[in-house]
DNA sequence: AATACGAGCAACCGCAGCGAT
DNA sequence: GATCGCTGCGGTTGCTCGTAT
């Protein structure tokens, strides 16, 4: 059994798993099918439709370059949360982890490393750095008294006064922060509503080409019960059927 | 014009966490 | 409480394209 037969679960049931870039036909079937689908429909594994479904077609990704403004968000963010990228890009709406992430790889990281502002990437981007300097951003300033908008990560708030008030073995978050940081972050400065609910959506895996070739072969198919159909539209602004009752799932 | 190199991006892989049994 | 399976996430890889030589 070759590598990739191990990995597919598919070559059991002699149903050849592709690796490798998606054409343009095939994103074209993927973005077809959930239109007339849904995202909820169960398999036992197709992880790279949803990959290619949440970093790539998702009506509401934003795509081209970054602006300054995002870019100083994903500074700022990376300051607090570190490398946590899923939850940096529920701060920026319609940009994915994976591209803020690879833009963090090629970009930022540098610029962070050097106390610099992002370098300029746009003719007016220039213009603004000639006349204002490096000093878009300085990823030094913490935010300590909330004033940037910046949650503030539970060990900022071990500092001296408070661990003194608490045993050495006793250390635990400040009032403030309730016992998950992740959590915390999220009820302080609200999540990201339609993103949440996409992720959720996605939480019931499908089969691509076996509800395809469903939907082909028998109409009227419907989806297994046990699938999760949400009965309204995610994404209010965004239609699809031009009815203007948004993209259903 | 051909080749080498680097940057950017999309996709893959593996692990940790969580829920179900 | 232990085990198993699934999902989400972050790190890494590899391909493509643009630029320099």
């Amino acid at each position: 059994m070759t590598e990739m037969e191990k990995a597919s679960p598919h070559a059991e049931r002699k149903m050849p798993l592709r690796k490798g870039a998606w054409s343009p036909e095939e994103d074209q079937k993927l973005t077809d099918y959930i239109k007339r689908i849904g995202i909820g429909v169960r398999c036992q594994s197709l992880p790279s439709c949803r990959l290619r479904w949440m970093n790539y077609l998702r009506p509401d990704i934003k795509r081209g370059n970054f602006s300054k403004e995002e870019e100083e968000t994903i500074l700022k963010w990376h300051q607090v949360l570190g490398n946590r990228w899923s939850a940096i890009a529920s701060k920026l709406s319609g940009r994915t982890d994976n591209e803020i992430k690879n833009h963090w790889h090629t970009r930022l990281k540098k610029c962070s490393k050097n106390n610099l502002a992002p370098a300029p990437t746009t003719v007016s981007d220039i213009n603004e750095v000639d006349q204002n300097g490096l000093s878009g951003i300085d990823p030094k300033v913490s935010d300590l008294d909330g004033s940037l908008g910046i949650p503030i990560s539970p060990h900022l708030f071990m500092t001296d006064e408070y661990l003194s008030s608490s045993s050495s073995t006793d250390v635990h978050p400040h009032p403030a922060v309730e016992k998950d940081g992740n959590q915390s972050i999220d009820e302080n400065f609200g999540s990201s509503n339609t993103f949440e609910e996409l992720r959720s959506l996605w939480k019931q895996p499908f089969s691509l080409e076996e509800y395809l070739c469903m939907v082909e072969t028998e109409p009227g198919f419907m989806a297994p019960t046990s699938a999760v159909w949400l009965q309204e539209p995610i994404c209010p602004s965004i239609s699809y059927d031009g009815t203007g009752n948004g993209f259903w799932i």
